[in-house]
DNA sequence: TCGTTAAATTTAACGTCGTTAAGGTACCCC
DNA sequence: GGGGTACCTTAACGACGTTAAATTTAACGA
C-alpha cells in the first residue's frame, strides 16, 4: 500500500496531539506509518514544508466547510461564527494554533473561504480594502487569542500549572499590584476562557461595525 | 569576567538577530560568550527557559518605558499609544512575535506596566473585568498582526519571497477568486503594512470605546 | 597566607534529530 | 522482457540539547 502525500501529512496532524509540536519527529511520523524516515522525503521536500502543509490542511478542515450566509443572518453573525469556528479547529489539534502561526498557507479551499468572507464584508457596504483588513484583523485577534489559551491549556482538561491563578496570585505583590491579584481568577481562570474569547470578538465586531456606521 | 544569567540572556537576543528563531542555538550563544555549551546549563534550566527569558526581556525593554497618560491624553490614544510601542519591539528582534507569543512571562517590569494598564481603564470607566479582556484583547491582536508580519518580513528590508504580490497573484483563479486578486497587492505589499496596523488597531480601539458607551 | 568551600566552567560523551547519498524494488509501457 | 520511473530502504553525516564528572576559579575564615 502505497503513501500519499496528504497521508503523511494526516499522520502527523495525529501525532501532534499525542506528542505536541516540539515532540513531533519525523522518525515518529515513519514509524507512525510504518516506513523509514527518509522515504518522507520523498512527499515532502523537509520538515518546514510538512509543517506548513498541516496547517494549511488543518485550516481547510475548518474553512471548507463555510457557507455564505443565510438568510436574515447578519453579516456580523456570519462573521462571529466564522470566528468561533477557527478557534475550534486550532483548538482540535494541540498546538494547532502555534502551528498555524506565520505558516504559509497553499490550500485552494482557504482562498474560496477567504474569497467568500470578501464577497460577505463588500456586499455589507465594505471597501475591498476595509474588508480585507477587517478578515485580517479578526484573524490576528482569533490566533493571538488561541496561542495564549493553549499555552495555559494545552490541550482539552489539561492545565499549565505555571498560569494556575492561586500560583499566579503570588507572584504579585499585594501593594503594587492590587489590580493584577483582583483580575488573575478572571483572567486566567479556566471556567472563563469561553467569556473571554466572547468579549475580545464583541471589541472586535463592534469596531468592524463603527467602521460601516462612520461612512 | 565571569558571566551572569541576563548576560547570556542578551547574547541570546542578539544572536537570535542574525540568525533567526530556528537557527539560534546553545553552542552558537556559547560561542558568542566565549565558553563552552554547559556552561550556560549554571544560568538556566534549559533552552526553553533562555527563549522565556528572552521574551520576558525584549517585552520589558517596551514595558518600562511606559509613562501614565500625558495630561490630557485621552485612554484611547494613550492605548493606542501603548500598541505600537509593543509592535516596535516585538518586530526590534527577528522573530520577535513569536518568541514572545504564549512564552511564559516573569518580569516584574510587566507586572507592573499591566497593573498600569488596568488603572488607566478603570478609571476611564471600565469595570475590572472589562479591563482586563480590553487589554487582553489588544494584546492578542498586536502579537497576531506582528507574527503574520514577521512570516512575511522577517527583518527590516527583507522580504519573503512566497508573500510577494505578483507572485501570490499567479496562484489565484481569476473566475473564482477575482476579489482575492484585487486586495493581494493591499494585504501583503510592504508600502501598506504600517496603514495595516493602524486600520486594525482602530478597529480594536473602535471596539473598546464602544463598550464604554454602550453601559 | 593558606586551606576549605562553594561557584563557575570544562571535558567527554550520549542519544536523537533532520537530512543526504546511493542503492534497491515494484510496477508500467513498449 | 527490457527500460524507465516512482517509491522506498540502508547507511551514514553533522549538529543538536543535555548530562555526568572532573576541574578550575573565586571567596573567605583561620
Amino acid at each position: 500500500m502505497r503513501l500519499r502525500r496528504e497521508t503523511v501529512v494526516r499522520a502527523a496532524l495525529k501525532l501532534v496531539n499525542e506528542v505536541g509540536l516540539e515532540g513531533l519527529t519525523l522518525r515518529l511520523i515513519a514509524d507512525e506509518l510504518g516506513v523509514r524516515p527518509p522515504a518522507l522525503y520523498w512527499h515532502v521536500r523537509n520538515k518546514q514544508e510538512l509543517l506548513d502543509e498541516m496547517a494549511s490542511l488543518l485550516l481547510a478542515d475548518a474553512f471548507t466547510c463555510i457557507q455564505p450566509p443565510r438568510p436574515g443572518q447578519t453579516w456580523r453573525d456570519w462573521l462571529g461564527e466564522f470566528a468561533r469556528d477557527l478557534r475550534r479547529v486550532l483548538l482540535s489539534h494541540r498546538d494547532g494554533a502555534r502551528m498555524c502561526a506565520g505558516t504559509y498557507l497553499r490550500e485552494r479551499s482557504l482562498f474560496d473561504a477567504t474569497e467568500l468572507m470578501l464577497r460577505v464584508l463588500i456586499d455589507a457596504g465594505f471597501p475591498l480594502d476595509e474588508a480585507t483588513r477587517g478578515v485580517a484583523t479578526l484573524y490576528d485577534f482569533v490566533l493571538g487569542f488561541t496561542i495564549e489559551e493553549q499555552a495555559v491549556t494545552p490541550a482539552p482538561g489539561e492545565h499549565n500549572e505555571r498560569y494556575a491563578p492561586e500560583y499566579l496570585r503570588a507572584q504579585f505583590d499585594p501593594e503594587r499590584h492590587p489590580l493584577l491579584i483582583a483580575a488573575v481568577e478572571d483572567a486566567f481562570g479556566v471556567e472563563h476562557t469561553e467569556a473571554r474569547f466572547e468579549h475580545g470578538l464583541r471589541i472586535v465586531l463592534n469596531g468592524l461595525c463603527r467602521e460601516l456606521e462612520g461612512r
